[in-house]
DNA sequence: CGAAGAAGCGGACACGTGTCCACTATATCG
DNA sequence: CGATATAGTGGACACGTGTCCGCTTCTTCG
């Protein structure tokens, strides 16, 4: 991360992130206790927070192939399909996504209404620029939505329970991308 | 609540809801620290959790008065106005209401997403449904959604940052607004 | 009215979170 | 290479949550 890191801190900084990954994997739940993986890649409560400083930030990085590949599905979709189809095409892995790896879309969520305000959205809110940008361009999308907003709005797959999940999931990502249509 | 409740209790659920209302008034922040409130209700933890299973519980008792409110509002609306225009004002009316006692939506919306499976939406879920069966019927509103899907989407009001709210707020519940829209 | 049983009470407890800070290991520089 | 400043460590701690259960108080019924 930053220039000259040290190398113990290097590794338990890697070492807590297999510990969650592992935890994640085997408990298959959205639950993470902080200090039991703390307590599992051996190092202390402090070591843990200074290095995450949020839970978020942890997640983040434990689903950090998931969100890379998000990112970089974008501009290949735009390559594709009609700008608002290729958003409807993003949704629908966004979901996949938030469906299987809860914490991927949770993480995400969290982290970026943050810092909604400092106009830094991380790397999924570039990806939504970029698809919402050609949409607009295009006249497809309203013109006053910013990533931000979208994420905002999908932010319920994350709280989704489920066995609602089927019910709702996709079709109120349909009701948003109607919603952001340009009328 | 029940019929043969004891004095007693009735006496401390009220002096919970009275504690409570308090501390949101004087703190006037989110966020409620339930022990204390058993405390400066001179009553135990365990009382507490018994009258009010959840936060939310007890926040919906301590804004009763608002909740009912909201749900009176929607038919009389329905009166004066459009179906989709009365929806559109009864949006602006949560919005004042998340805006100003942040845990009205809150709580209503955690409750009702509690038991979204039970279709049991509370109060607020049926003025709702009210809403979007008049709009349906006049052919304003999609067929597809119901007031849980609505409830879920308006949910983020209640996580907005207060310096969000501005730019955000009202316009995100245009986007919802316009993709409840028939088609 | 007094006994009995049920409804309700409340605080101790187990657990998780996040912070703080005295200590330790590491990189760097003379 | 050894000194030293400092990044990094880890665990104790303060706090909140929610549960559990032995005890108390109310109500009811003879």
């Amino acid at each position: 991360m930053v220039r000259n890191a040290r190398k113990d801190a290097l590794e338990n900084r890697a070492r807590i992130v297999e510990a969650a990954r592992q935890e994640i994997a085997s408990s298959n739940t959205t639950e993470l206790r902080l200090n039991a993986i703390a307590r599992e890649a051996g190092v202390g409560q402090g070591t843990l927070y200074r290095h995450f400083p949020t839970r978020e930030a942890l997640l983040v990085e434990v689903y950090r192939q998931e969100v890379d590949e998000l990112v970089e599905l974008a501009p290949r979709l735009l390559e594709g399909a009609e700008p608002v189809d290729a958003l409807a095409r993003w949704f629908d892995r966004v979901a996949e996504y938030a469906r299987v790896k809860r914490g991927v879309l949770a993480a995400v969520e969290a982290s970026v209404s943050r810092d909604l305000t400092t106009h830094s959205l991380g790397p999924i809110g570039d990806a939504l620029t970029v698809l919402l940008h050609a949409g607009k361009t295009a006249g497809q999308v309203r013109d006053d939505v910013d990533a931000g907003d979208v994420i905002i709005l999908i932010g319920y797959l994350s709280r989704l329970d489920e066995d609602e999940w089927d019910r709702r999931a996709h079709r109120l990502l349909r009701v948003i991308l109607d919603g952001l249509r340009h009328r």
